[in-house]
DNA sequence: TGTCGATCAGATCTGCTTTGTTCACGAGTG
DNA sequence: CACTCGTGAACAAAGCAGATCTGATCGACA
């Protein structure tokens, strides 16, 4: 399967043509490549984050010679799948299909999370008291987190 | 960055609207995902290569507690960046507008490539002499790489 | 037609993965 | 815009599995 398979899926379940369906596909995987080549790292929630890393320096082999080549330092782009694509992947989780989609397949999206949700809830409500008894003392450490956080983006541009 | 921001980014500068830029990249993530989850290899030319790949049962550790635990078979999703990904994240490559954009990057777009064609060119000059001296040699070896392939495609289908 | 991606061997390096908690942020909905 | 819920990051130790990379060639794709 390539990008023009997908393209064909994307445009046949939204009813977009093909060259819009394209246009906005390539804009976004380069809009992707842009951020991470400036090195930002792109958090796409549920799929994955792509971001940069850097390799150092190797001796690495010409297969055919066998020949010790050097490798010089790089960097390189880099994807962390999210935990929706590792739970579908692995089987341990069901596909639901985007809000966006034709209203038949809306409606059984809904009925799918409200099972999760009820499951959840149930395990949610005794440290829910916990979080809100501690709720007064978490602004204090939330300021410090927030300007650890802001001074590790100005180190990285 | 997010995918919200790439998504007001190629909104910005396509003229399409958020919602339709959503809808689009939204399905073009959850067919990526659902192939990949059927094991399909997803190949976006220029980006990379997504995937399943599996991951043998081994022994981990509890980090709280030191305690061996047992990591069960799993499949998880992989991504090969291609190589023009590469190149503009290590800086060997310029970004090149996709070609829907305005008119006026289009221009530029062509003229970046015909520099890089000729650095090219006399690069691939002294080892293409070496490549001729062998190539008798290598005829051999080629073949069985082509019986090899054959075979790894019938068994993923 | 030209570019991209797969393939090969081998040695080295990197990353994965476990549990559980907390917090910040993002996404989606009303 | 506000609210709620879900996602993701961070952290700990350890060891092994897997990934990385090269150059040249060939097949597939845009």
């Amino acid at each position: 399967m390539n990008k023009a398979d997908l393209i064909d899926n994307v445009s046949d379940r939204l009813g977009h043509s093909k060259k819009d369906v394209t246009d906005i596909v390539d804009a976004f995987l380069h809009e992707t490549k842009k951020a991470v080549a400036k090195g930002n790292k792109v958090a796409v929630s549920g799929f994955g984050v792509f971001e940069s890393t850097a390799r150092k320096a190797r001796i690495g082999r010409n297969p055919r010679t066998g020949e010790a080549v050097k490798i010089k330092a790089t960097k390189l782009p880099k994807f962390r799948p999210g935990a929706e694509f590792k739970g579908v992947v692995s089987g341990a989780k069901k596909l639901v299909e985007p809000t966006a989609a034709k209203p038949a397949a809306k409606k059984a999206a809904k009925k799918a999370p409200a099972k999760k949700a009820a499951a959840k809830k149930t395990a949610k409500k005794a440290p829910a008291k916990k979080a809100a008894a501690k709720k007064t003392a978490k602004k204090a450490p939330a300021k410090k987190a927030a300007a650890k956080k802001t001074a590790k983006k100005t180190t990285r541009r």
